[in-house]
DNA sequence: GATTGTCGTATTGTCGACAATACGACGAAC
DNA sequence: GTTCGTCGTATTGTCGACAATACGACAATC
């Protein structure tokens, strides 16, 4: 039985109307291609990457894949070890701390600007954005409109430098929860869902302009979603050590 | 007549005493290497880099080299356009005064840390590497002496993740303020020595375990330091611009 | 004279093959 | 039975060569 694909195949360069200016190279496309399959669970945390098999999969040469390997390594997606092979990071408990910390530093400050300077169109949008949200019920695309959501506001806030850090810093978080997730369906482990109250609270606060709220919003929000998580993951580590002995 | 060596070459790996554990790949040593040269001005800010006669003087294959620089790009210290090259990184105004509020916020909490988590030893590491930036009178080296102080407070704080952050943030405010100080140099501008006072008062914070203070004196710090860069660097740009046209 | 088309070259993007290393299996010594 | 040494294989690290692209120079056209 011919196992499923776990990556699509980087296809051939799309025939833009007017001969896109910008072109992507194979690298950025091999780099997209994994990065996505990273954070859609496809490729899920602690799992080897063998760099052959992968290059065929792709149908790309191994420096190129390796080139893309190396910038998820320095994004913090993928750990490498010299000759030793690369795997998807698993966060310990304390990482995610460190983590969360770190993120509502810069989080906060973003939101804060995003209150500042968001203009009525994109208010329309965050909310639209909203809606979907609650009504999505499968948890997987739950956690990927989270984080897009989130992505939008940093964008708003204008601040590209910070925006970046935030990506960076939150990619593994985000891969993180969804292997717990996928995890726990698959064990059958009650899969409580993400508490939305803060969430739409703090859209609000973004909408209406008060920074100070919005700071405080985002605070709540990041705290009571990430001890839940927190604790999934030391459970999660328990239980796998469990098993190996 | 030969151009000065601006790298380096790779020192093949020097034969450990009993076999390291550890195996710098070359690939690393690149990597450090290029780092060096760009954060010690050897490597000016703007400056193309080309890969093959690069790659030549540093007595390596492309393949290794692009692995680096791939690094180097993620990092910030590098720019790269499809087909077009890379260029050391030359920082705007406005990026300067994003990266220094990102670091407020981070450095402010590592600081904060520091204070609550120094030991005696490090104590007075800190009091002797502030006195030896006194003594300091090359302005070259008193960056790069306050470089590695700030560095060494980040590792003492224990925050490995917003070390992490920290150092990626600050690499290229770094590398900018060194060309500032070696172009002003060359045209015969006044170059003012960076402000101490608050850089001692910020060490004294941390050993006496005062986090608030702390806190504020790195704000103080900061922002003392990098208006005055950042307004260097918008007359040097405007220089620039001037002499183009 | 300015604009546009063509081409050559310098440089980067991509690839397949070879060398070096880690890790597990297997067998020998005690 | 356990420990240690040896070796084979799977996998990664490194390299040199070929293909694709950008950019400037030069010629042709209006």
């Amino acid at each position: 039985m011919p196992k499923p694909a776990l990556l699509l195949p980087v296809p051939a360069s799309p025939p833009g109307r007017v001969q896109r200016v910008t072109k992507e190279s194979t690298r950025d496309k091999v780099y997209s291609s994994l990065r996505n399959a990273i954070l859609s669970g496809r490729l899920h945390c602690g799992e080897r990457v063998k760099e052959i098999p992968l290059a065929e999969e792709l149908g790309v040469s191994r420096a190129i894949l390796r080139e893309a390997m190396q910038q998820l390594v320095h994004e913090g997606l993928l750990e490498s070890n010299s000759y030793r092979g690369a795997r998807v990071i698993e966060l310990r408990p304390e990482q995610i701390d460190e983590i969360v910390e770190a993120r509502i530093l810069l989080e906060g400050r973003a939101v804060r600007l995003a209150a500042e300077r968001i203009h009525n169109a994109q208010r329309e949008e965050l909310n639209a954005f909203e809606k979907q949200l609650q009504r999505e019920k499968d948890p997987l695309r739950v956690g990927q409109f989270d984080f897009r959501l989130h992505q939008r506001i940093w964008q708003i806030s204008g601040h590209a430098t910070i925006e970046k850090l935030l990506i960076q810093l939150t990619s593994p978080l985000f891969a993180m929860s969804l292997l717990m997730r996928s995890k726990e369906n698959r064990d059958h482990h009650a899969s409580s869902p993400l508490p939305r109250g803060t969430h739409k609270r703090l859209i609000e606060a973004i909408c209406q302009g008060t920074p100070n709220d919005a700071t405080r919003e985002l605070e709540a929000h990041l705290t009571e979603n990430w001890t839940a998580i927190r604790r999934r993951v030391a459970e999660f580590i328990a239980r796998e050590e469990a098993e190996k002995l």
